[in-house]
DNA sequence: GTAATCTATTCCAGTTTGGAATATTTTTAA
DNA sequence: TTAAAAATATTCCAAACTGGAATAGATTAC
């Protein structure tokens, strides 16, 4: 019952501020994460369901007089170790940093957990190996093409480590 | 009738090295291309059967001996314009270079086209008006989240610059 | 007072994904 | 030499995702 894909983890996170209906949580999500991540109304709600069949969050129905029930969506204890574990570990590929560990970082900030620096740090790591791999497979480079895109992945790879180094600044005193 | 996902491209362009069945155009496909762009068999197949639906290429049933016969793809004259469309402009983007941009580097020198030079200084100039707009709204940074986070962009951004203008020179004596 | 917007959720058609299923032919190795 | 493995060639399927429309009552605005 492991998940791919990480909307998921954004939704965990919401409900990590306490519980919430599906509308709720999607209006969080648009006001403050939209920017970063896109995640649209219909599967909000597929992906709420789905995760309560998991067992990573249940739902209460909430009878209203003269108005049609909402369902309170919450957390579980389950679904609460699977966030934690999720925040504070670094993703794979430089291209999961723009949404994936901008989330991250995202929570940490909302949700005033510790460990960014380490975070951080386990990340440029993590990118630091791959940069490594790349620089020492340049045997396999024949043509024009082939040189460009070696070159963009150490481009893309160097300037991500130097911003993580960067953030650690930005995060150093609160956390 | 246009499409939005650019795999559609890749096939176009692998067509358009000569009429190909499935099985090869996917052949060449994860022999050349699999570095920088993933696409499954079976996707593969939907593709070319939509495609051919959308007028941009034919088949033909080619008939064998004692064999099940196979079906060959062409490229058509409009196939061939929307290729070339698309391949001669820049994506909107920082995070389409990997694929989409560097799959239109890879045709360029794959089929031996003219205006690598051009498309490039296409691509610095989008990025670097994408770069103007967003070094102008550092208003609305409060916290150091988005901190963070413009700092990603801008830094994303600047190396990509960079990385075009060095592409500049390894495609600049043949195209 | 009625139009627009907000709250709240569901449904649907079209696409995409990854994998398995099918079936024939060619190559490899015991 | 014969069985297994790999290559050729294509289809099918379930699950997931996408974007939008449908529904429907409540509140606000003009």
């Amino acid at each position: 019952m492991s998940f791919k894909s990480s909307p998921e983890y954004a939704l965990l996170g919401i409900l990590m501020t306490g519980p919430k209906h599906g509308y709720e949580i999607y209006g969080y999500f648009s006001s403050k994460m939209k920017q970063f991540w896109h995640l649209s109304m219909s599967q909000a709600y597929a992906l709420l369901k789905r995760m309560e069949k998991n067992g990573i969050l249940i739902s209460k129905e909430e009878w209203q007089v003269n108005r049609p029930s909402k369902k309170i969506f919450s957390i579980t204890q389950a679904g609460k170790e699977r966030f934690l574990d999720w925040v504070h570990s670094p993703v794979k590929h430089v291209r999961d940093l723009r949404i994936e560990f901008m989330a991250k970082l995202f929570f940490i900030k909302e949700l005033k957990l510790k460990g960014a620096l380490d975070i951080i740090d386990k990340q440029i790591e993590v990118l630091q190996e791959k940069l490594h791999l790349i620089k020492s497979s340049k045997e396999k480079i024949i043509d024009e093409f082939q040189t460009a895109l070696h070159s963009f992945k150490i481009a893309q790879m160097t300037s991500a480590i130097e911003w993580l180094k960067e953030c650690k600044n930005y995060f150093s005193c609160k956390y």
